[in-house]
DNA sequence: CGAGTTGGTCAAGAGGCCTGACTAAACTGA
DNA sequence: TCAGTTTAGTCAGGCCTCTTGACCAACTCG
């Protein structure tokens, strides 16, 4: 639920402060941007937003449908919608699973691994990058508070 | 552009440390869920995600469609809807723009006013609890790196 | 006035999510 | 063993958000 726009909430520029959160979705938004630029430019420009409910989650061994969709918290037809259409793009593979002649396994594919790596590359360089404009302790500071966010109020 | 879904990459808890953009997302979610959710006790409970688009850009003394619409990034025809749709459930109102016959002015109902003095004061109550969890210091330090962030990449 | 610009609507479609209904395989236990 | 239940995945239909393209009506300006 709740997807992630702006913030409600007054919007205009100056006056009183911004609310925490509009300032939280705009830098989120301004870093998402960056990364999927640059995976653009890496030769990965067909990315959907959806699709990285699905990456974030498949560990190098392969999963089956049902519990990446658990992972990421939505259906399983939610997901294979996702999962068909990273397979149609050349991101994933889908073999049977000899366990369980049910199941399916997904796992990356060439393309898919190197996609992944381009996207931690480019993730590390953008932190790289603020901790060039915010010198370090900043940026370690912005990630401990998050994180103790997360603790506290985490999903 | 660019949605805001977690993120990709790796995903699983440990090992390599989350991508900061991970924490960011994560934290943007929780908070956004937060806001929700006390809008929805406030008797506010038919807010759609994308509402806050529109909401967030409306001023006191009213816009039009196409200001609006440029200002959330959006299509005129996707504001259209979405104006449609507060329109219906009472958050807005329109009437004509006295100043041009084709135009029409968007502005809030007092059913609007209210949910937007509810949010805003979730808004403020929910910062107020991070500085009780986190120390003032550390929600002002977020803040500050917030706004860096956006000035150097912002929307 | 006539040409071009601007505010807004209509129509069609894609993407991403949901619920409900269903098939087939696997487990379970008398 | 074999009926009954659970589990993996698919199919169908629908809602919501947003897009492009086509269009009309009103405004602007030479």
């Amino acid at each position: 639920m709740a997807s992630v726009t702006p913030v409600k909430g007054h919007g205009d520029s100056h006056g009183p402060a911004p609310p925490l959160l509009r300032l939280l979705a705009l830098s989120t938004q301004a870093l998402a941007q960056l990364l999927h630029h640059r995976l653009a430019v890496a030769g990965f420009d067909d990315q959907r937003p959806s699709d990285d409910a699905a990456f974030a989650h498949i560990p190098p061994e392969g999963i089956r449908l049902t519990e990446l969709a658990r992972r990421a918290g939505v259906t399983k037809q939610a997901m294979a919608e996702v999962v068909a259409s990273l397979e149609s793009r050349g991101y994933l593979e889908r073999s049977l699973d000899p366990s369980d002649g049910r199941a399916k396994l997904i796992r990356f594919s060439e393309r898919g691994w190197a996609s992944v790596a381009v996207a931690l590359d480019a993730l590390q360089e953008i932190e790289g990058e603020l901790v060039e404009d915010l010198g370090r302790p900043r940026v370690a500071g912005l990630r401990s508070t998050l994180s103790t966010i997360l603790d506290r109020h985490g999903a």
